[in-house]
DNA sequence: CCTCGATGATCAGAATACGCATGGGGTGCC
DNA sequence: GGCACCCCATGCGTATTCTGATCATCGAGG
């Protein structure tokens, strides 16, 4: 896991990075407010530690100011003050876990790694990739192993739930609510032209297809099979 | 949110429960541990809050075995146990925070919304697991030690519901209406012929069958017998 | 211990449902 | 008006399901 400390007591920060990194984590050390929010913005972390007490921006304020951004890594905030009204306070702001100093290193590990567990996905994706597709949702652009591939409108977006739900099979209906956005059976093949248009295109010109049918199922996006 | 508690103590799971409906959420209660675990593998539940002494099933025992079959409600352990070491024990056993009694009411719901906005968005019940046989709902995959099990999708369903009420004797009459649908006797050995073909390939190629004929009862899916 | 009826297992062909490709018509946008 | 794009209908090929016949097994009763 790639984890971040936000702390401003040296020593303190050590020790954590130290364990941390003991136990097989990668960790970015910030000592100040500033610096913690610039690397909390424009870094990608499975989780995050920090002082609630900060020189500079305060650690409530990067906890809200990330989640305002519509980051959701998961963050431990770690303080001094144990009232409860404190914790709540440091919950409520968007922390999802928070611990009084002092605390027993062992505790900290095991809560860190009990929040990672469970959001290894959820950052606003910008990219998407399954084997050698790629989507890039900003520029609307598709590419198989480097060759461009020209999508129609609800093509890409058909394409974009597969993979988004890549290695699951999707139903015929799951793709009607959210990719037509109908939510009642149109009686028509609809779904498997666009599929079949969708797979000339996607397809067509490689060995590995990755568009599969399942029969009575659905369709799913996966390798082999 | 649909939240469960696993709470012996009448009065505490009152309130809790209390507390936590007038926050708008649904909540279920188990007075003792065996309830509990039934109600956890039989029902799906965004958050689940469990005491850690229980009569019966203990907490971390329910909360292991929960885990051990694949479902990953968060769970909130409460204790009286305050000590780092129990707490260290309580996440490592797959909690996902824990709580000293005694708490303040806020902070537990804090705490509760923290872990529920954090897997809002989590799978409804993904996987199903019996001895050494697992199938993955989604995925729509079914393999054994291992190894990959391709089947057709009433064998697909009639296993998914074998798995589903692994242990009880599942009649003809169950099948016919949950998997078929039908509501009348079609007067042929339809079953028969689906669970022989299901055999050949669930346990053809393995020592220990799964499936088992209870002569006229119908099946059930166990480990010997 | 053997026999016989009832219950369950297996097999193969027939019937069916499902998914695919294609072309044409409609609609809305430049 | 022309061009994209999207949706619908058709016919075809095939995977899946169901049926009915035959064979195997079980257990009660003589």
């Amino acid at each position: 896991m790639r984890i971040l400390i936000i702390e401003d007591d040296q020593e303190a920060s050590a020790y954590l990075a130290k364990g941390l990194k003991e136990a097989g984590h990668t960790v970015d050390q910030a000592g100040n407010g500033t610096d913690g929010l610039f690397l909390a913005t424009t870094e990608r972390y499975d989780a995050m530690v920090v002082d609630r007490m900060l020189p500079g921006v305060d650690g409530l304020t990067i906890v809200q100011t990330i989640r305002g951004a519509g980051n959701t890594t998961p963050v431990l905030i770690l303080s001094a003050l144990g009232k409860v009204d404190d914790r709540v306070k440091g919950l409520k702001a968007g922390g999802d876990d928070y611990l009084v100093k002092p605390y027993a290193f062992a505790e900290l590990l095991a809560r860190i790694e009990a929040l990672g567990r469970r959001t290894s996905a959820s950052q606003p994706e910008t990219r998407l990739k399954v084997e050698d597709l790629e989507m890039d949702l900003l520029a609307r652009t598709v590419n198989r192993s480097g060759q461009d591939i020209d999508l129609q409108p609800r093509e890409f977006r058909l394409l974009e739930y597969l993979m988004r739900h890549a290695g699951q099979v999707v139903t015929r209906t799951m793709l009607l609510e959210n990719v037509w956005e109908y939510h009642f059976d149109p009686q028509t093949n609809l779904i498997d032209v666009h599929i079949s248009r969708l797979r000339q295109k996607v397809d067509k010109d490689f060995d590995q297809p990755l568009i599969h049918t399942v029969r009575g199922a659905g369709y799913t996006l996966r390798a082999q099979r």
